[in-house]
DNA sequence: CAAACTACTTGACAATGCAAAGTAGTTGTG
DNA sequence: CACAACTACTTTGCATTGTCAAGTAGTTTG
């Protein structure tokens, strides 16, 4: 089973619900969302994303030193990024039932017919 | 808001699901998933997923006649597909929750930060 | 034949995630 | 300095999938 199509614009909205909780950084993002069960995401996945929803201006970006390794860019949630997220947040919870609630479905009716 | 992304891979397990249920055919399963919350599906974007499912040999078909226009295709899903089905709903319910314990923790950590 | 409805098909397109490789700063070993 | 390991960000090429737009075709009504 592939997960990757799943991904498809959950990521986006759940980076950004991660850089809505405070200042951070790529790397850390990263963690956060594999902790989080995102497993399999992967460096190459995840920078793109940040690119962008600063285009979209949806965060902010400045570049700051590191205690340990070369600079980071640091994202910020703007204020339209936080409008987009709130947004984004019912329309996943709409989808996300709607979908639950045709996989939940009891498939059981088909298999009473048979009896 | 776009759905269109939040729709990838989704929309295959639902289709699935709507199978499963029972034997039926294109027109059918576009109400059943427009009924069921699903608003803008429109054709084009359902017949190549039944496409797709067949030639994974998820679902099998067969020309049946219509009382009212052309012939129908009627689905109905394989022992291969339920197994699909339930190795989806699985996974989805699982990618489903890593993403709403992301987008639902409080956000209030930051603001509380301000005040 | 024409119009309206049912039903399925197809081609060009855009968005997004993944794999793989690359660029660079920092630290530690020798 | 040379080399390796770790942190951190970038880029290129690719596959999958949903959408738009248009097309094909059977049935009924006139």
């Amino acid at each position: 089973m592939d997960d990757t199509q799943l991904l498809k614009g959950v990521l986006e909205g759940c980076v950004l619900a991660v850089i809505s909780k405070g200042e951070t950084y790529g790397y850390e993002i990263l963690s956060v969302l594999i902790d989080g069960g995102f497993d399999n995401l992967i460096e190459g996945t995840l920078y793109p994303v940040l690119t962008r929803l600063q285009k979209k201006g949806l965060i902010a970006c400045r570049m700051g030193k590191s205690p340990l390794g070369p600079s980071r860019k640091y994202f910020s949630i703007t204020p339209e990024g936080e409008q987009y997220l709130a947004a984004f947040v019912e329309n996943y919870t709409k989808v996300t039932q709607a979908a639950m609630h045709i996989l939940s479905e009891d498939r059981e009716k088909k298999a009473s017919e048979n009896g």
